[in-house]
DNA sequence: CACCAGGTATACG
DNA sequence: CGTATACATGGT
């Protein structure tokens, strides 16, 4: 099927940006994408026939497109608007949406999310790919579908995963953060955590419950709401934002300035510190 | 083959 | 309250 898309979308810096770590490009040009127990194959169109946005062909029916795809692309918002409404206010972050128009925050699972950047502390975006896909592999549900030679795996439920030791864990490359995801198993399955009903709470609360899982603390509650709960307030600051504050906006955070937007200005200045090509050796 | 990775909990002062 | 330190493994 066909899709039009009227505004920045570009798959490949999407897959590349830090935020979902089981996007495979499959051949040149064609991505996959896994959620829930949902896999689609995209592919942009090379010579669209419009001068504006593009066209992109989807493995999925219409109706899957529109109540998964799309909001997990989180097409109903307009990229290219924000960016103009926010541009100006300083040089470098000017740079870096040039830098990296595009790019989208991903509406992605709440429990894979959580998990995943628990798991994401202290490892390079290769590593903590592979022990996602290792727990995927090892305890998820096999998805059906002829495109890839590969099994694909659906990232498992919390249910899937109650049955988890720590070592079934540590030998999905957890290390220390074993016990952490372990915590959050727990939590989740007990109902102690609700993760469809806190989505109701507002920012600080949905933030402060988060934190409640031991492993959890202000960077990957804030990736939680921003990349699960589409919190766009939310901006997590990691090393290399750390680091852009302190070269670039003079130890200033400068996120209180874009309020709503905050977390979707965050993901371009993270993508343009992490991929833009450096001229010159500090 | 050392080195370091989208941090956090804990122990200090 | 702010600062220092340990932490388990894997990819490059």
């Amino acid at each position: 099927m066909q899709v039009r898309i009227d505004d920045d979308f570009d798959l490949k810096k999407i897959q590349i940006s830090g935020q979902c770590f089981r996007v495979k490009e499959i051949s040149s040009g064609v991505f996959m994408f896994i959620t829930g127990d949902n896999v689609v194959f995209i592919e942009e169109e090379k010579n669209p026939l419009f001068d504006n946005g593009k066209t992109i062909e989807v493995s999925c029916s219409e109706n899957e497109w529109k109540t998964i795809w799309k909001p997990y692309f989180d097409l109903s918002r307009n990229y290219e608007s924000i960016c103009k409404k926010e541009y100006g206010k300083h040089e470098f972050t000017d740079r870096a949406i040039d830098f990296g128009r595009g790019l989208r925050i991903l509406k992605q699972d709440k429990w894979e999310m959580l998990i995943s950047f628990i798991i994401s502390q202290r490892k390079s975006i290769p590593a903590i790919s592979s022990a996602v896909n290792s727990l995927s592999v090892k305890f998820g549900t096999k998805i059906e579908q002829d495109r890839t030679v590969d099994e694909i795996f659906a990232f498992p439920t919390p249910d899937q995963m109650a049955k988890a030791t720590l070592d079934d864990l540590k030998e999905c490359g957890l290390g220390y953060r074993a016990p952490y995801v372990y915590d959050a198993i727990k939590r989740v399955t007990s109902g102690d955590i609700d993760l469809e009903k806190i989505g109701l709470l507002n920012d600080d609360e949905l933030f402060e419950e988060l934190m409640k899982v031991q492993g959890v603390g202000k960077k990957v509650s804030n990736c939680v709401c921003l990349f699960a709960y589409s919190r766009m307030g939310r901006a997590p600051v990691d090393v290399w934002i750390s680091r852009a504050i302190d070269e670039e906006y003079g130890g200033v955070n400068p996120f209180t300035e874009y309020g709503e937007n905050a977390g979707i200005i965050q993901q371009y200045i993270f993508y343009y510190e992490k991929n833009h090509p450096k001229m010159f050796a500090d």
